[in-house]
DNA sequence: AATTTCACG
DNA sequence: ACGTACGTGAAATTA
């Protein structure tokens, strides 16, 4: 439609309209908005709304997926026929749906229970960045403190934009981090990125010696590992391609720390099993989102059930750092949480 | 069958 | 100059 000079195509030479373009063009046309609002509700309609009531067990009324434990590369389950593990809860109207997910019965609640700041305390105790294990030890708004940090102010001076830049720092850190992947999503230019990310591994120096050192050791052994010694192998990483060997260094930083939540909250889910099955509850561990375990419990179960999920999740695997574990019950899953 | 888009952590 | 934030699965579109 001419709305912009230089386009952006895909890979395939097509003109991309994802909505990350789109978010850049709206204003320049009405129809863009429109788009957005048809393709969010389209999204809603077509893969939840009129696909899960489809997918009810006549046996036992209620949705099953199936969880493998083969197919991701970081040893995250995933779910699959439907994929339980991306019920919407970002917008209003996605939230409706994950209301819908009920308690097998009147007596029951829904128990969300998830670890807070899970990757970024992982990345903490490998790296054993002194600053950072300080601030998780004292509870501190890690987002705040970073951002305090890498514009050098105090705490109380940091504005609302300040820590949500911050934030988008914290979750390229754990990614690994490029300029130009951060200056994108901050819509800053790349330079001021890098200057972020400079001051970032200024402030926590371990972390920065952290990524090296995963990015020698993979050039060395071929894989990564986790704290429970999973393996990624990451053929790439030397490669001469730099695109390609820059896809398996942010990988040797990534894998350790998002497979490493994944080991813990795997550990906690057998413990759970275990004691559940030992003293003879009636609540049953239902479905799993990477961070997040749900279970199904009579009413009168909630104090002792909740007391042992946090227990189990906390102490899932030995670390320096403190665990944080958020638990709710209700009515539904959207409340619960 | 491959690609694009978008839902989640 | 290149062209990227990590990990998934499902639906719709394109080839």
């Amino acid at each position: 439609m001419k709305i912009v000079n230089n386009p952006k195509k895909t890979k395939t030479k097509q003109y991309s309209t994802s909505e990350d373009v789109l978010k850049k063009l709206e204003g320049k046309h009405p129809v863009i908005s429109l788009i957005l609002e048809h393709r969010s509700l389209s999204k809603l309609k077509n893969t939840y709304v009129d696909t899960l009531p489809e997918l009810i067990n006549k046996k036992t009324g209620r949705i099953h997926t199936t969880y493998t434990q083969t197919i991701t590369s970081t040893g995250r389950l995933s779910s699959q026929n439907p994929n339980l593990q991306n019920i919407p809860i970002r917008n209003e109207r996605g939230k409706e749906i994950r209301k819908c997910f009920i308690p097998l019965k009147d007596d029951h609640l829904l128990m969300a229970a998830d670890y807070s700041q899970i990757e970024l305390r992982i990345i903490a105790e490998l790296s054993g960045d002194e600053s950072m294990i300080e601030a998780f030890k004292k509870d501190l708004d890690i987002h705040r403190l970073t951002a305090a940090k890498v514009f050098k102010i105090k705490l109380e001076e940091v504005t609302d934009d300040q820590r949500r830049q911050a934030k988008m720092v914290n979750f390229g850190i754990i990614y690994g981090i490029s300029a130009y992947g951060l200056s994108e999503r901050l819509g800053i230019k790349r330079h001021e990125a890098k200057e972020l990310i400079d001051a970032y591994f200024e402030e926590y120096p371990a972390i920065k010696k952290y990524m090296e050192a995963q990015i020698e050791f993979a050039k060395k052994h071929g894989y990564v590992e986790t704290i429970m010694k999973r393996r990624r192998y990451l053929a790439d990483i030397n490669s001469a391609n730099s695109v390609v060997r820059g896809f398996a260094e942010r990988n040797a930083i990534n894998a350790p720390i998002q497979g490493t939540s994944a080991d813990m909250i795997k550990i906690a889910m057998i413990n759970i099993h275990c004691h559940l099955n030992q003293k003879q509850l009636q609540s049953k561990m239902i479905m799993q989102v990477h961070d997040e375990l749900i279970l199904d419990v009579p009413k009168e179960e909630v104090e002792v059930v909740s007391s042992l999920v946090k227990s189990c999740m906390s102490n899932a695997i030995r670390m320096k750092i403190p665990l944080k574990v958020d638990l709710q019950t209700a009515k539904n899953w959207l409340e619960a949480h």
